[in-house]
DNA sequence: GTCTATAAGATGATAGAC
DNA sequence: GTCTATCATCTTATAGAC
């Protein structure tokens, strides 16, 4: 049975993944021989990050992956060993930035509105903002990157896990601030908003364009901007119904 | 690239992948082997969509699926052709009995309460119910079908397209009682709200454990009943407050 | 309907030349 | 660092005996 490799290797203190190659990657005098980021190292992450948002781990050959990214396959295997190890640097490469720029927007929520000015609306715009940012940029990277994030969040077995260990802390931030608005909100009810918050947006960035065939049209699924607007919205009409004492 | 094979295969009239095996199936006096639906047919079904449901299509073999079953693995082959055949089949067995209940479960809350009677929270709560029952049978199936639909939801490329196929009927007529309690509502607001609140439904069924680890323990993501309590309160807020004209 | 046997090809990974 | 060549295994699928 195939069930995903163990997650031991992945993020746990020392031996995390490094970001640099096996052997020394310091700039030397040879310039790169391709603009900007596109190292030989970064090609494949960029090929493999692109080839498993769309299908999945089991979904893409390494073959496939070296293909895309025009290098021979024994190079895959020469900087990251396995294909596991592949898609752990997918995945981490873009989480730290990715998580700076949120607890960013969010403590800058925080001390532009001060505390007390805070509402539930402003929170979840901040919560949601780098993502819709990035997501605007030319770079269609990021927007590769969310829906590989979306997918492992629906993996059932691993996906938990995995987006726990990744992004636990950035949503706990958010708790923390929903929680300064709305002291009496019991936590539970907090988790199980958030849960739904969290499906909505993975739904989202899994980019099936199943909301353009439902609406037949009306809606575009790729208009980030649009449903986040509608996302602040209704999550944050969702949070204070579920969260205010009464029930 | 292995993309997922064409779905022109899949349910277009005439040639629709049947329910039934390829020769005669009619019950003839020898009784089955085993209990219940039992045949050998419905094993390889029942074994295909716990392993589908659990890796997804890439993820699982047909070995591995005839392994789980206790049959020849060219009994897959026998009975389903191919291995997309076998996901299709799958994945239409319980689509038609789920659309059944779901359809009655509106309608007959729309009879009960009277059309003028029917609030948000009414509308979404039949919405949801059939799903919530039949999770908690007895039977496992039903939890493991919809860790499958959920999957294919997230799917990109192909996920919207299969969703709308199978099961777009029961969403109209949710958007369709919807707008008989809010007139007033714009067509593309009802999508976009729809929209979150599959993507919560979809993340519920994934059953990836992430809402256990994020409250640490405060919440279960198996106790369907009560997150289907907090997406009715949580679901009715959001579309009463996107669907209001003023915004 | 169920089995054995096997075709025909793809897969992850490695060894070793350059 | 990059390539060629290759191993050992697994893959879907089929042919044909019973």
């Amino acid at each position: 049975m195939p069930l995903f490799p163990p997650v031991e290797s992945t993020i746990s203190g020392a031996d995390a993944p490094t970001v640099d190659a096996p052997a020394s990657r310091l700039r030397r005098g040879r310039p790169p021989k391709l603009p900007q980021n596109e190292t030989t190292r970064g090609g494949i992450l960029d090929a493999a990050e692109t080839l498993f948002s769309e299908h999945g781990f089991h979904g893409v050959t390494i073959r496939e992956v070296s293909r895309a990214g025009g290098v021979d396959s024994a190079l895959v295997h020469y900087y990251f060993g396995t294909k596991r190890g592949l898609f752990d640097a997918v995945f981490l490469r873009r989480a730290e930035l990715l998580n700076r720029d949120r607890l960013e927007a969010m403590n800058g929520y925080e001390l532009d509105s001060g505390t007390a000015g805070m509402t539930v609306d402003g929170v979840i715009d901040a919560f949601l903002r780098p993502l819709t940012d990035l997501a605007a940029l030319d770079d269609p990277g990021w927007r590769s990157y969310f829906a590989l994030v979306a997918m492992v969040n629906n993996t059932p077995a691993w996906g938990g896990e995995t987006m726990a260990r990744y992004f636990d802390p950035v949503i706990h931030r958010l708790i923390e601030l929903l929680r300064k608005i709305m002291p009496e909100a019991p936590a539970t009810e907090l988790y199980y908003a958030y849960h739904m918050l969290s499906g909505s947006l993975t739904l989202t960035f899994s980019d099936t364009g199943r909301l353009d065939l439902l609406s037949g049209g009306l809606c575009r699924s790729h208009d980030f901007v649009a449903i986040h607007q509608r996302m602040v919205t209704y999550a944050a009409a969702g949070f204070r119904r579920i969260c205010s004492p009464q029930g």
